[in-house]
DNA sequence: TTTTGGTTATGCAAAAAAAGCATAACGGTG
DNA sequence: CACCGTTATGCTTTTTTTGCATAACCAAAA
C-alpha cells in the first residue's frame, strides 16, 4: 500500500508469430541478430547483450524450427574458433523489423503521450 | 525444419508500468476488471475468464500494492456469500483502457495490415 | 442464537520452466 | 597433428507457476 512510484507510464510490444499464436520472434531477437550480424559469433552477441548462451542458443533453435528456415549460420573451427552469419532471409527478417518499428514506433509513442497526461490523473 | 504453420502475423501488447518498469496492468486485467464489474465476484470473473482463483487473487493484491490504492473492494459474507466490486479508481483505470485501446488499436491494425505482405514475402 | 452456504483468503505441495554449470565436439590454422 | 576459440548439449540447481486443500468470514434464514 505504499506507493514510491512517481508516475506511471504506457509501454508496449511487438512481434511476429504464427498463424496460429505461436510466439516466433521479438524486439530481443531483432536486437540479437543485428549483433550477431554485427559481431559474427554468437558467443559474443550475447555476451554483449548479457544473456546466457545456452538459453540463446536453443531459443535460436525453437525459431528456426517453427519458421521452417535458418536465419542464421553457423561454423565451428578456424582461426577465430568459429563464427555464426545471417542468412539471407535472417537479413531480410531484421530489415522488416527495422521498418515496422520506424513506422510503429514513432505514432504510437506520440499516441502514448496524449494519454499519458489523462492516466496519472487517476492515480492522483 | 518443418513448417506447418501457412503464414505469419504480427501482434502487440500494451500495458501500463511504474516509472521504473515494474509491470503494473495490461489487457488481461483490463478485461478481468470489466468482468469482475460486470459479476461482482472475483470467483465467477476467474471462472468466466478461464482464470485460477489463487493467482488472480495474488496478482490483483501485488497489482494494487504497487500502485498504491484499490481497485477493487472485496466482502466475505452474506446472503450471496461475499462480493468484490471496482473502487471509483478502478472503474477509472478501466475506462482509461477503454479509450486507450479504442485509440491505438485502429491505427496498429491499420499499419500492421500494411506490412503484413511484405513480411510474409520473405518467409516464402 | 445457531446453522447454512457461497464467497474471499491463504498455506503448502507439486509441477513446470528457466538459469547456469560443466564439458564435449569441431575444424581451420600454424 | 596439436591448439584455440567457438559452437553444441547434457544435466543439475534454482526459480516460477500451478493447483489442491482448507480456513475465514458474515448476512440471512431457521
Amino acid at each position: 500500500m505504499d506507493r514510491t512510484e512517481g508516475f506511471l507510464k504506457l509501454n508496449y510490444k511487438i512481434w511476429i508469430e504464427t498463424s496460429t499464436g505461436v510466439n516466433i520472434l521479438g524486439e530481443g531477437k531483432w536486437q540479437l541478430l543485428k549483433t550477431i550480424r554485427d559481431t559474427g559469433s554468437l558467443k559474443a552477441a550475447v555476451e554483449k547483450m548479457g544473456y546466457t548462451y545456452r538459453q540463446t542458443w536453443q531459443n535460436l533453435k525453437n525459431i528456426e524450427q517453427r519458421l521452417g528456415f535458418k536465419l542464421i549460420e553457423k561454423s565451428r573451427g578456424g582461426e577465430k574458433g568459429g563464427e555464426t552469419v545471417l542468412t539471407a532471409k535472417g537479413e531480410r527478417l531484421v530489415a522488416f523489423f527495422d521498418r515496422l518499428y520506424d513506422e510503429i514506433e514513432p505514432r504510437l509513442n506520440e499516441a502514448f503521450e496524449n494519454m499519458l497526461t489523462d492516466l496519472n490523473k487517476i492515480v492522483d
